[in-house]
DNA sequence: CTTGACCTTGGAGCCTACTCCACCCTTTAG
DNA sequence: CTAAAGGGTGGAGTAGGCTCCAAGGTCAAG
């Protein structure tokens, strides 16, 4: 697959993608003419980029993830520890997230602001 | 309350201050000397900021929220309003976090990988 | 054999959110 | 009176994450 279909499957542009494989967040063998090409499972691994990136994640701890399932012995019981870590991170952000709806919750019918002027 | 104190209170740093109230995220007038004074609302207001930015707002989104509620007409109404609307854009980023985490709940045990080289 | 869509490589530029610096003023304590 | 602790300004610099050229190679269709 090369780098504009990729890119629409993605929902990225490819200036996008050829920057990610320049901070080493997904890896492209090339075809004999020197254009890109790229495993299906790369459209996979780019949401979840996105997902995990909208989630507060930076591209460095994305691309150590990444790197972490790459570099794991490669039995299913490493890689499912390596799930369990990142699903355990999910949960500490959710529980901000539940804290901050807390806050908002306690003050709704309270008239009580939250900035001053 | 004058910067230093401010700063510590809120866990930043004083140019960090200084730069939201270039950026308009918080609003001080001076005392006599010039120096900035805040009143002490500021304190929460700034921890607002923090979670909210930990959460993936951007400060100008912020900004937004705080303009939001200086601007509303002062009923306790209106302010309940703003953050029952803040609460929606709270439980849509949860949502999203949940279905990260069925994603990666789906591949433990599988051993099927994220990231393909 | 040219046109058009697709690809390549630098490298510059932009936005966000700080962070640091130099230089100067104010206030309080000894 | 002086030193230390706090404050003020303007402006430069940084890191992260793109985004946009310009100049040029590749390839299938007509």
């Amino acid at each position: 697959m090369r780098i504009g279909e990729l890119a629409a499957q993605a929902g990225m542009t490819k200036d996008t993608i050829r920057f990610y494989e320049k901070v080493g967040l997904v890896a492209g063998h090339r075809l004999a003419n020197g254009y890109r090409d790229f495993p299906p499972e790369t459209v996979v691994w780019l949401h979840y980029v996105r997902t995990a990136q909208k989630l507060g994640f930076s591209l460095a701890e994305i691309a150590r993830h990444g790197e972490d399932l790459r570099d794991a012995p490669d039995s299913a019981q490493a890689l499912s520890t390596l799930f369990e870590e990142k699903i355990q991170v999910i949960d500490e952000r959710m529980a901000e997230l539940g804290a901050l709806r807390a806050e908002l919750t306690a003050r709704v019918g309270t008239g009580c602001p939250l900035r001053a002027n």
